[in-house]
DNA sequence: ACCTGAACACCGTTCAAGT
DNA sequence: ACCTGAACACCGTTCAAGT
């Protein structure tokens, strides 16, 4: 939103300055928050290579210094970044059953990650959660508690599952490709490469798997996430 | 092991050169797997940003500039090094059945890559995969299929296990304490800075769990592992 | 064939100075 | 209170020159 201010200094041109159409944009306030954001765009478009003090300044229209009056230093600014990217997942809901309630939060984090790659990577020290994290890990462990797990299952679910989500998000993110049709290219490049009588198995998996169409790695995810969901279950019951 | 060589040319003092006492070291040939080797050990010893071109020469005793004749460029290097720790996992062994033969490779993998935290993260762009990289693959697909499983559920199989190796890594590597001592320090001061208020779940947890004595945030390693592990063995069954 | 030294185009971060 | 400009101590990488 643009506020237009009157110019007080006399003016022989006008007396009402119009809104400026000069190379300087009417300067909003900086903030932490607005500083997190612009961060979040440079590194999901480019990647956290992309992401600089240098080029955060020229996003904001401002010197890359003056991004330090609203964060330590980088790593504050990429824990600030993790915690808002925690806050996009939607929290687990208090009126699902827990596995329902855990499953749609997990597909949620999962959408998340896609979203944000390089937030699998950034939170490299997990010293200082943000409040977004925190209330996100309180309700899941809330969601297992009210579910029928003991403490001991709950802490055993929570790590299962969130180790499970950021391992398959790292792996998506290292696979060179995402629709069906530059897996089908890829995997025909990799497939002719591939010494056959070295690696059968794996020769096998892409030809009569990977290259069927319709193929799409990120298809394994839920089936992974209900393996573990069941087995949850079992030890839930186990655990009363 | 040094080889110690001779002299040809004539010298007035003595008809056998000692290997010289002096400031530069007999220089061993430099290769790639030399290279690759210093790059681990210096992320070993710092993480991956002590590992700089210009530090790894000085560790090599050349020029920084010398690396490049071994290796196209850093993320060269890094591949390299992901593929040399790859490695170091025990292939699962023939004479085991499919669950005790994943079961070991899984535990040699996370030890791996404790050994080796920086590792997690080194693969960012899984193009061009190292020979070991490829033999761990092909031989724990091998060793789905021949336990019974079905291609597409070996692909499954293979996504959950090894997504969960990863994202169990990945968190613990992140957690600021490993020895149960620093973990019960750390999670008292956690909980006194935690407004019990807010996170009711997550201050239960820590007081009631992780400040329990003995307890290791790495224990729960195989706690998640058995659980897939059994989740694999109905898959199984199901896809004959 | 391998190594070196100088150079280029960047980094994160500090600090005194400005408004 | 916030922003700037110059500076410092680094980066990865190139390239011509040496042996």
């Amino acid at each position: 939103m643009y506020v237009v201010r009157f110019a007080t200094r006399d003016r022989s041109e006008s007396e009402m300055t119009p809104p400026r159409k000069s190379t300087s944009e009417p300067r909003v306030r900086l903030n932490k928050e607005r500083v997190i954001g612009a961060a979040i765009a440079l590194a999901d478009a480019g990647g956290l290579d992309a992401l600089t003090m240098r080029r955060l300044g020229d996003e904001l229209n401002v010197e890359a210094m003056s991004v330090y009056n609203h964060v330590a230093n980088k790593e504050d600014l990429l824990n600030g970044m993790a915690d808002m990217v925690f806050g996009e997942i939607k929290l687990p809901s208090h009126s699902d059953d827990w596995r329902t309630a855990i499953r749609k939060r997990s597909i949620s984090f999962h959408d998340v990650l896609v979203r944000h790659p390089w937030a699998t990577t950034a939170r490299d020290s997990g010293t200082n959660p943000g409040t977004a994290t925190l209330r996100n890990h309180d309700r899941v462990i809330g969601t297992f508690r009210n579910g029928g797990f003991s403490i001991a299952a709950a802490a055993h679910a929570f790590s299962a599952v969130d180790s499970y989500i950021y391992g398959f998000a790292m792996q998506e993110k290292s696979l060179p490709f995402t629709t069906p049709e530059e897996t089908a290219a890829m995997a025909a490049i990799l497939l002719a490469q591939l010494p056959a009588s070295d690696y059968p198995y794996l020769a096998e998996l892409t030809a009569d798997h990977v290259l069927k169409p319709g193929y799409r790695y990120s298809d394994e995810f839920l089936i992974g996430l209900d393996l573990i969901l069941d087995g949850l279950d079992s030890m839930r019951i186990e655990s009363q």
